[in-house]
DNA sequence: GGGGCCGATGTTAGCGATGACAGGCTTTGC
DNA sequence: GCAAAGCCTGTCATCGCTAACATCGGCCCC
């Protein structure tokens, strides 16, 4: 009896039955289905036809084997919860569209030693290219991404020496640029409010920044307040509570990102606080869900969409280049410049003379 | 520690090179790494040093060829922007990771020809396993889904014929219900404001669950705004304004998704309008970021974490049942029951008695 | 003391694709 | 009319690793 094949598929397919079932070789259904290389029109479509009766996928693996090529770009970032690491996803996916090369995900929850594990999980499957959060690495994962032989490139930040190339902004500068901002718009007493900050070295650094720039006008913080997990609104808003209970006469908060930023200010709105006269406020981030609050949070625009399109573009370049290695000086700097967003809750002057809305 | 690792990486490294190094064979190292069949500790001590020394990453493509296992799992979600699939993803990640099993994402942006196309992609590594979000796919992709021969879960929504196995909520259920608890307050001109629903069949199938029961109960839908593109608040709350400006009259306002019902919660406290009592509001996700305001929004949880926990697990267990098809009566279903939370924005029963808090 | 067995290692043959090259069969140019 | 130059297709070796089996000394036990 002829094989008419609505069998349940007891074997997986192989470039082997399209080629028996359409009477070629191996080869030439490997062609056709690769686009590569001269085929006659007809036996192309007798081999397409087979493939898709079959219902034929092609193995990667094998094909990568053979080819010793994957066109697949790891990505490393610490969470898919803050927002912020979708949207660089969402660039880098959309820049590598236009490439054979795909992004594949991995998360380490801001843990060193997940990240050793992810990245060697990621390597083992020789990606064409990595990119990954931050300069802070173990020695280990240092030293893997030295030895892998493909472009690198650490996304971000840009405070510290890059193994390869690098794309992001500096968080130190980010931080002094809103404590200057917060300086001449004469705040006085400074409240902090953020993650713990041992293990977010951007968040780290930009709060060094900002307590520098404070310090450079004369300025220090008056109190801080940290949180671990996830950032909420709720959370945003009880901490909040509990540094102005603390620290009644404080008169400027900055918050580590704009979520809990928002919900300081929810806070105040809800207790009649004069936002940003009796108190201003500012965040990070520039999280665009958040636009439409009765008052914009002040904030400033760490430039990731932009990050992500230009990571994935300097791998791209790399890699059709053919110039897979790091050799030399091919390692790209771009440093972006945050923007801040003075929204309604930070003035731009002291407050002595009233400026009506 | 010699320092004679810096050799600048040639040639990848593979297990002839950790062999030679070591002075076994390379199946022996292959043993080593993998903890698999018996090793003297003598030489494990001695491969795993070598190892190493060289930085030796093992290729797991080849590996996977080798032994026909590739220990990946592939969800399929249509976005990485909704917090609902990050949310679902961490959880997969958590279940995961007590096999040996591994997630691998990819996102379709609820394009249909997109699925198929990241399907392809994904089913071209041979994974063990996949997770895909919602029941609707085109013929194609449920071919592939069906021949690829491995466990299928299809994850968040139970209304229709599963391929394989499912776990999710009713969403027609879920919309009923808001309507029955609407309709039981009291409420009698009722607005929709949603997605354009063309795409996403879940928040399509609220919509119709809802519209049901309100018939049911003699109501009807009286006017509705649509939009395209992502949720944020700003969204929310310009819908909000316009469908109020439109049909003033309205006293209740249900939302396809938490983000846009808080920007209409925005809305109306900004505008003096009293909710739950002049207009009540509703939402549906229960996104816990967005706890912290004022008034909490009525919503409804989808059950998204156990969805994901669940999935992980149906698909761990069939793998490791050596089960990877799916014959016969394989398929597990798991419905969850979708929980409505009032909020304060859903009033319990008819205003006419005041009910203080 | 020799058969049996076991632990430790090596050998061989693929896994399913692709690269390089080797042909047949047509065309083309002069 | 015949060599050179295509097209189109096939053969063969290989990518780096692992399954399965083969091998080789002990060690135990009757």
């Amino acid at each position: 009896m002829t094989d008419e094949t609505q069998t349940p598929p007891k074997r997986p397919l192989t470039l082997r039955d399209v080629s028996e079932a359409s009477g070629v070789s191996e080869m030439t259904v490997s062609r056709v289905l690769r686009n590569r290389g001269d085929v006659s029109d007809a036996t192309r479509e007798r081999v397409l036809e087979a493939a898709k009766e079959l219902g034929y996928v092609p193995n990667k693996i094998a094909g990568a084997l053979a080819s010793q090529r994957v066109n697949l770009v790891a990505v490393i970032i610490p969470s898919l919860g803050n927002m912020v690491f979708p949207r660089v996803m969402t660039n880098i996916s959309e820049a590598l569209d236009q490439t054979p090369l795909q992004p594949v995900v991995g998360v380490t929850n801001y843990l060193p030693e997940r990240e050793e594990k992810v990245l060697y999980e990621m390597l083992s499957w020789r990606p064409s290219g990595v990119i990954i959060a931050g300069l802070e690495h173990s020695d280990a994962s240092k030293a893997m991404l030295r030895g892998a032989g493909i472009p690198v490139v650490e996304i971000m930040d840009t405070d510290g020496t890059p193994i390869d190339s690098v794309v992001g902004i500096s968080h130190r500068r980010a931080g002094r640029m809103m404590a200057e901002a917060i300086a001449k718009a004469g705040y006085k007493r400074i409240g902090f409010l953020g993650t713990k900050l041992s293990l977010d070295h951007r968040a780290r650094k930009r709060f060094e920044g900002f307590t520098e720039a404070l310090a450079k006008a004369g300025l220090e913080i008056a109190d801080q307040e940290f949180y671990e997990g996830g950032s909420s609104l709720q959370k945003g808003r009880e901490m909040t509570e509990a540094i102005l209970k603390r620290t009644p006469d404080l008169d400027f908060l900055y918050y580590s990102n704009d979520i809990i930023g928002a919900g300081g200010l929810l806070y105040c709105s809800d207790h009649g606080i004069d936002v940003p006269n009796k108190v201003g406020l500012a965040g990070f981030n520039d999280i665009s869900m958040l636009k439409g609050f009765s008052k914009r949070l002040a904030t400033m625009d760490s430039g990731r969409g932009e990050i992500g399109t230009k990571a994935a573009e300097i791998i791209a370049a790399r890699v059709e280049a053919g110039d897979e290695g790091m050799t030399e000086g091919k390692g790209v700097r771009i440093e972006l410049t945050p923007t801040i967003d003075f929204g309604d809750t930070l003035r731009k002057r002291p407050s002595e003379a009233a400026y009506p809305e």
